[in-house]
DNA sequence: CAATATAGTTAATGATCGTTAACGTAGCGA
DNA sequence: TCGCTACGTTAACGATCATTAACTATATTG
């Protein structure tokens, strides 16, 4: 339904042909270094969520796209979803430890939200695929995993508005968590955007950010309490 | 799968007691003054497809959230993409014709780009469900319908890119197309964010989206030329 | 009042899709 | 060499779902 059929037929063609059969790591969890094919499966499971969606791949879908066909796909994850809470667990951790790791042992406040920047826009823009999914298919998760994903983005955004207060104790804490969002929404773009080479999209994107969340607010802002 | 079960039969008894039978607009085009069976079909559908995703809610589900169930929803649309392409196709076509608007006839490039930034807050806030689904859902649609989306979409970045070239002579266009994109990305943030009060919201990303915007750049930034 | 258009209903159909079953094979340790 | 495990394959199953068919009731209109 989704890539062509000459390439379905022809990379299990390739496959029989070239491919070395597999020889790095030995187990199937994905110790070893090489790319392990549930690392593979999950990176291009990854790349057709983004583009259609949870429910708009099929298990065939990502099959192919590793040069596999149909349900192989069992001998490396639970099912689909599995597949899919995985994926987001992953990114919601990764994203919080990093978070945290980059805010701890700073100076000031504001080189604690630089940092906290250039770590989001690191992260969007070398995973941008991942980026989508997360936004997008988070409610196609099942239940036990929507709730931990939740509750990891819950303390990424918290460590956003921390940071944030002790630069700007002007503002409520409500006002800083739509503004963290508001920050995260513009660096989160990126898979939609015209893309500059890397360098410049960075640097355009955390300068950006910076100035929209440093803004000089008028008087009367925190007065909504609670 | 989506809604409760008790849901879906109350609503029918509902119907059968309590409602009035449509005595709004004679005709099924949804022109009378009260909102047409149709223009209740796209609201409830995308509410849906905003939180599932377009294959993740089914043709029952749209009925059973007005009222009426499964496939009475063929005497309205010719079919379930046709409602994904019309209400894409509309929410583009008011976008580009919104920002058209209110950037003519203004007196200089900052109040057309404060104007741009307002429509776009209020067009978001109002209608954070079709946000969404536009962000979404385009890749589900078939391909009449989405290359008119996507050249109406391109138009409208068109008049962000414009008016910020002439507030930002120094930007070069690609610069100026990034930063658009970014700043449409803070401001469609709204769906996922912990939102303040409409007021306070539309205030606070209306000045964070001017100051990502207009933020002093040093040396060096259109030097990549095309 | 008959006729027709509008807007519903339930049942059936056909395709798609996730999952499981049954089976094959290469590599490896005892 | 004998099995065992890891990793594939194709075929079958069952559920879901968009769409169509067949039918009903209400309201307007000549």
């Amino acid at each position: 339904m989704i890539v062509n059929v000459a390439m379905l037929t022809l990379t299990n063609q390739i496959r029989l042909v070239s491919e070395p059969m597999t020889n790095e790591a030995p187990d199937g969890t994905g110790r070893g270094g090489a790319t392990s094919r549930r690392e593979q499966l999950l990176s291009a499971a990854a790349e057709l969520f983004a583009r259609y969606g949870f429910h708009g791949v099929g298990i065939d879908d990502i099959g192919a796209a590793v040069g596999i066909s149909g349900p192989a796909l069992y001998r490396h994850f639970r099912g689909k979803d599995a597949m899919l809470g995985e994926m987001l667990t992953g990114i919601s951790e990764r994203l919080l430890h990093g978070g945290r790791a980059r805010t701890v042992n700073t100076p000031d406040p504001i080189t604690a939200l630089e940092a906290l920047v250039a770590w989001h826009v690191e992260f969007a823009l070398t995973n941008s695929a991942l980026i989508t999914v997360h936004l997008r298919d988070l409610d196609s998760l099942a239940e036990p995993d929507r709730h931990r994903v939740r509750e990891l983005q819950r303390g990424y955004v918290e460590v956003w508005v921390e940071t944030l207060l002790q630069c700007r104790p002007d503002l409520s804490e409500h006002t800083a968590r739509a503004s963290a969002h508001a920050v995260l929404g513009l660096i989160n773009s990126t898979p939609h955007s015209a893309r500059l080479d890397p360098t410049r999209m960075s640097e355009l994107l955390h300068r950006m950010a910076m100035n929209a969340l440093l803004v000089e607010r008028r008087e009367g802002d925190e007065a909504d309490g609670a």
